[in-house]
DNA sequence: CTCAACACTGAACGATCGTTCAAGATAAAA
DNA sequence: TTTTATCTTGAACGATCGTTCAGTGTTGAG
């Protein structure tokens, strides 16, 4: 092994991030992991043993991130931050403002009964992490307590897929990061039916 | 011709929005229209060409639904009810509960460059109609003047996008009704910096 | 009926897809 | 040094990809 297990699926996480599951050839990951399809294939099984282990490295990074969120001491300016961090990405990095799992996701019905799979738990562990950022300032006093969290947990999701969405779609992601004050904002109001 | 152009248009979007465009095979389309591929490319050239026709039609009608919530007395009124359309699809449609144009935007790397310009240009023209139902909604005085119409556009696509995203990953997408409720109720609040 | 015009057919092309596997390289244990 | 276990190599496989084209069928004008 020249080099450890970790950095083939940082290189391919890469390779998946900029090209998609479907875009994204075997022959485009040889090269990215500098290694030929043997060593690959020996060493993930296949392309979709590979994808999964990617998406798992890549969920529990960004869930991380969030729960950085949920123990800081004003989780509602460290979500702002979260929020921010992929509206400042240099030109080279363009491919990592759109979520890896969302981009993914499009493809949904063209992809194996694993990644399918694969997905859903990435994203509702995600969810519940954004519950947990609600309960938390609930719990601070940050946020009322008439919130009904596993809905706006939902919603903070959607907000985070929109941002992340329009961001992608922008020659400057940094020109709305107003919109992350809007949703800050608007997190506490609304609720009630 | 067996039957209208415009028949084989809607086929094929019927598949592209299933499969993507990556997942979507010549030999899906040929199937999807009963022709062979002879037929389809002295029609509309080649995948790319057959393809632009379908985001074409897709964005118009779009468009118009969106000029009609314009178009209306209470621009709010028809907003929610424009925006609750993809939430009630029965289980053989949901492939349309996702935007076809979000959908193929997820790709964006791997596509043609007819197709980005494209997808650019629907998604501008549907930034621009959400424009006109805050500058209608405004002049009737469903919303105030200080709202900035167009970050307001830009943020109402965005709200389009979470909802269409979050309800395609739903096994029942009328579950996430309740958020357009809110979209509506945060849609005047939070303007100022 | 004739003939030009046009849409349609379906076998086939070269390219690329994900994947396999026998053989070679490497390094630690014996 | 030999053995054993592990990792790597790269040619090659069958399948599928988007696409082409010579031939067939259909239609309406003269």
């Amino acid at each position: 092994m020249s080099y450890p297990r970790e950095e083939s699926i940082q290189r391919a996480m890469e390779t998946f991030w900029k090209k998609g599951y479907l875009g994204t050839g075997m022959r485009d990951l040889q090269a990215a992991l500098d290694k030929r399809p043997g060593s690959i294939y020996s060493a993930f099984g296949n392309k979709e043993g590979l994808y999964l282990e990617v998406l798992n490295s890549y969920t529990q990074r960004l869930n991380s991130q969030i729960l950085d969120v949920v123990e800081s001491q004003s989780p509602l300016d460290e979500l702002r931050r979260f929020l921010c961090i992929p509206l400042s990405m240099d030109d080279s990095s363009m491919h990592k403002v759109q979520c890896l799992i969302i981009k993914t996701q499009a493809d949904w019905t063209e992809l194996p009964d694993n990644v399918q799979r694969a997905l859903q738990t990435s994203s509702e562990l995600l969810r519940h992490s954004f519950q947990k950022i609600i309960l938390k300032a609930q719990s601070i006093g940050e946020l009322g307590e008439n919130i009904q969290t596993n809905r706006a947990a939902t919603w903070l999701q959607g907000q985070f897929i929109a941002l992340r969405t329009l961001a992608a779609g922008m020659e400057n992601p940094a020109d709305i990061e107003w919109m992350v004050d809007k949703i800050i904002g608007d997190l506490p109001n609304n609720w009630e039916e």
